[in-house]
DNA sequence: CCTTAAAATAGGAATGATTCCTATTTTATA
DNA sequence: TATAAAATAGGAATCATTCCTATTTTAAGG
C-alpha cells in the first residue's frame, strides 16, 4: 500500500469517485470541503504526480483548462470531445481501436497507451531516453 | 475565390506551407516578417475564424499552447503526440478507423468529424441547436 | 466618386490556467 | 532526537488566450 499525504489522498479519492472528467479546480473546490487550508498548487502538483505514475488520465482540451480522469478496473475507455459544447464523452474500447492502435505504431513507432485515447502515447525516441525537439 | 484581408491571407498562407503543426506564436512570428504590423490578437482571430470554418485543424496540447494544421488535400490523417516530448506525429487514416468512427458514433451519439482524430466532432444535442453544461 | 455601415485591425489590458518560488511543516531515517 | 528529504500553503509570476477600444479598411448604394 502506498503512504501518501493527507491532501495526495484526498485527491485521490475525489477522482476515483468522479465519473465526469473534473477540472483541477473542481477537484481543488471539493478536496476544500474536507480540508479548508489545501492549496492550488498542492492540487496540481498532484495531479502531475498521479499523471506521470500513470493513475490519472490527463485530457487536454481546446478553450478550457484540462480534464483529468482516474484510471481503474472500469473497462478501458476512449474519449470523445464534443468541439462546440466541450462535452466529455466516453466510450469503450473493442477489437477495432486496437488495430488501429497496431497501425499507428506502424506508421508512426508511437504506442498507444491502453489509457492513452484522444490519443496518446509514448514515442520511441522517448522510450530510449532521447529528447528530441518537435 | 475568397477576398479576405491581406493579413489573413497571409496566415492562411502560412499554416498552408508548414507541416509540423505550428502554435500560434510562430505564426505570428513568421507573419511578422511579412507585415511587422500585424498583431497577436489578429492571428488568434483569424486562427479562430478557419477553425470555425472548417479549414485549419486547431489540436490541443497538455503542458503547451495549442497547435494548428491546414485541411488540404493531403490524405486525409490523424494526430497522435508523445505524452513525453510533445512532439506530434501524423498517421494515415485507414478503413479501421472509420469502424472506429462508426462505434463512437453508436455508443456516443458523437460524429466524429474526419479532421477530428485526436479526436473531436460535434454531439447530437450540439447538432439540434441545444447546448449542455458537461 | 461620396457616405454610410459592416468587418477587420493594432495594441494593449484583462483573464484564466498553470507553474514557480519561498518559507514552513511533515515524514522518514539513522 | 537530529538530519535530510519530501510535501505543503500561499501567493507571485508566467504563459496562452481573449477581450476591449479606437482606428482603418472594405463593401454597397445612390
Amino acid at each position: 500500500m502506498e503512504n501518501y499525504s493527507k491532501q495526495r489522498e484526498e485527491i485521490i479519492d475525489i477522482i476515483k469517485k468522479l465519473y465526469h472528467h473534473p477540472t483541477a479546480e473542481e477537484i481543488y473546490f471539493l478536496a476544500k470541503q474536507k480540508d479548508p487550508a489545501i492549496s492550488r498548487s498542492t492540487v496540481y502538483r498532484n495531479l502531475k504526480f498521479l499523471s506521470d505514475k500513470g493513475d490519472v488520465m490527463q485530457i487536454a482540451v481546446s478553450n478550457g483548462p484540462d480534464r483529468y480522469d482516474y484510471i481503474n478496473e472500469r473497462k478501458k475507455h476512449g474519449h470523445v470531445i464534443c468541439t462546440k459544447c466541450g462535452k466529455l464523452y466516453d466510450f469503450d474500447y473493442d477489437l477495432d481501436i486496437e488495430q488501429v492502435k497496431q497501425n499507428i505504431f506502424n506508421q508512426t513507432g508511437v504506442e498507444i497507451l491502453d489509457d492513452g485515447i484522444a490519443i496518446k502515447g509514448i514515442c520511441n525516441s522517448c522510450k530510449i531516453g532521447k529528447k528530441l525537439e518537435n
